[in-house]
DNA sequence: TTGTACGCGTTATCAA
DNA sequence: TTGATAACGCGTACAA
């Protein structure tokens, strides 16, 4: 069933039908509802590829996700999703895995299906730096800041990590800790990580608190596993601490289960504060203390943003979300 | 950059390019190089469109995800796709929401897309009834048995929910426990929710247990929040329940924090055991006792059987993946 | 081993 | 308001 097909049962041309199907301007409404008519009976779907080749490709938006099993990207996908669903851009969403370059995958799909513009979902400055410069469609960072990248086709969207680290460090300061571990993001690699980790830091030092960066920090992947891994071993190394900051709320349950195994509690021994404010992490026992992210303002803001450049040629913008410290049941005065 | 460009550029001509491109034989090795070389400076990439619209587009497979946030789907979608980028069928993945029918929206991208077979994970019978003679590629439900629907061109691979489902039950009932509340799907539209539901009803009745199936059971959505809801109304309804039964891990975590908010303990007072198996569970304190489901083995089977099915015509097969009962420290003997 | 030429299903231009 | 027809970039007979 192509629209040859429908011109020929219709007896009207391909051209007035490709204009019904487009709802074009100048078609008597009598072709419209024969043509519509047709196209109900016989079930007919557009050919998207011929489509697509006829249109030089140019009308999708192209989202690519770095790493699947992130409940944080999850969300922002839906988001991002039902947002783009209000426009008629088609969107193609692709995943990746956590350790490939979004950046050179961009690139090839760019070159594949041609998109009006990109969103990254995650993406680590490195990629960027090497082989952005490939890209020449909008394209927003989510998640992370991109403003320091001397792209004039970037935008990005995130929350300030560094300042948001810092709250929850100074706000486990102010109940009374002074002696603490971090379980971070690898800070070579993740720059989401490496923000958070500098967070702490800063806080570290105008408080005055001691912190051995070797020793009482340990980076690592954003996973249950590892948080709880590399809990176990600032443990055993007996630092002693009284809190603990991990970079993501994923790494603070496998640290809160780590702390558990070593025969401490959560909050009374250990307070435990964590990164994202995923929406299991009020559902734990006891109730997570973490830095919640804007999610759905993060994705709305992206995508409006995408859009400013796409359709207004507007110049990049680099926009932080607010963020919320909610201090639950895992972190406690002493 | 087109083959055209490419063609002229080398002095062949474009079936040669295209010929080397494909990898097909006879193209001369001085041939084949030249024109490799080519692609190599000018960055050549093949409009995908094009080819899709010249190739009557059969060539990927498509996968449609219901569901967004969940966990096993996203491992099963990550498992899927390394199975599948072994051969060289280029993957469509789609999300679409848990409540949209996933039967005709796999018939529009059928119609769209024309792919060589869809992988569906999750999906309502009632859905497939009414819409599935729409679909004439091969299919399989990954997830939910569809042994007992009658098409010809669809199989499926999933854990035994019935029975799995008793065996947890049998195992509380071994455990000393004989009053239960169950936390479950809605019965009337998910599938999967009503098989773990009547395993449950199996194993009261073989043991002769007394279960009142309007006042212990709750059929819910399977989210944290309608778990926790669920379980407070139970709770609530003063029900003396000693073990809970939830459809799904996340279910069994707003479980679990409901009954903690209503001054009860797990496993103390009441035993609680999950589904599904996700990495979390066993992250969880109390580590969740939970049925886990073989999700690699379901994900390559799958993709397996689609493939046989494609290649070779194979006939539909139902398959079952073996399941495990893990019973850690969300239940206790009593 | 290579090249020419046609057609895939669509949109867009232009003349009617 | 309409329809014929030329692209779009590619694969592939078929001829050379």
């Amino acid at each position: 069933m192509t629209i040859k097909d429908l011109a020929k049962k219709t007896g009207y041309g391909v051209a007035t039908v490709s204009r019904v199907l487009n709802n074009q301007p100048n078609v008597s409404e009598k072709a419209r509802k024969a043509i519509l008519k047709a196209v109900e009976e016989s079930g007919f779907q557009i050919n998207d590829n011929a489509k697509q080749l006829k249109q030089k490709n140019a009308t999708s938006i192209l989202v690519v996700v770095k790493g699947t099993s992130n409940e944080m990207f999850g969300s922002l996908v839906e988001i991002i999703q039902s947002e783009v669903a209000k426009t008629d851009y088609p969107l193609i969403v692709d995943y990746i895995d956590e350790d490939d370059n979004e950046v050179l995958r961009a690139v090839r799909l760019c070159r594949e299906k041609k998109p009006l513009g990109i969103l990254m979902l995650g993406g680590n400055m490195d990629h960027f730096l090497a082989d952005f410069d490939k890209i020449e469609v909008p394209c927003v960072l989510v998640s992370s800041d991109a403003s320091n990248l001397p792209f004039k086709n970037l935008s990005s969207v995130s929350t300030d990590d560094r300042l948001a680290a810092k709250c929850a460090m100074d706000s486990l300061i102010e109940m009374g800790h002074r002696r603490f571990a971090i379980v971070g993001g690898d800070k070579d690699t993740s720059d989401t990580g490496r923000l958070r980790y500098e967070g702490c830091l800063d806080s570290c030092l105008e408080h005055g608190i001691d912190f051995d960066k070797d020793k009482d920090y340990i980076g690592v992947r954003f996973s249950y596993q590892d948080g709880y891994d590399a809990t176990c071993l600032l443990l055993r190394n007996k630092r002693n601490f009284t809190a603990l900051f991990a970079a993501a709320d994923v790494m603070a349950i496998g640290a809160i289960r780590a702390i558990n195994d070593n025969g401490l509690r959560v909050p009374e021994d250990i307070s435990v504060v964590g990164f994202d404010g995923l929406l299991l992490s009020s559902f734990l026992v006891p109730k997570l203390s973490t830095v919640e992210q804007s999610v759905r303002k993060m994705a709305v803001r992206s995508v409006e943003i995408l859009l400013d450049c796409i359709e207004n040629g507007a110049v990049p913008r680099h926009e932080t979300v607010p963020f919320a410290l909610r201090l639950r049941e895992s972190t406690k005065k002493i």
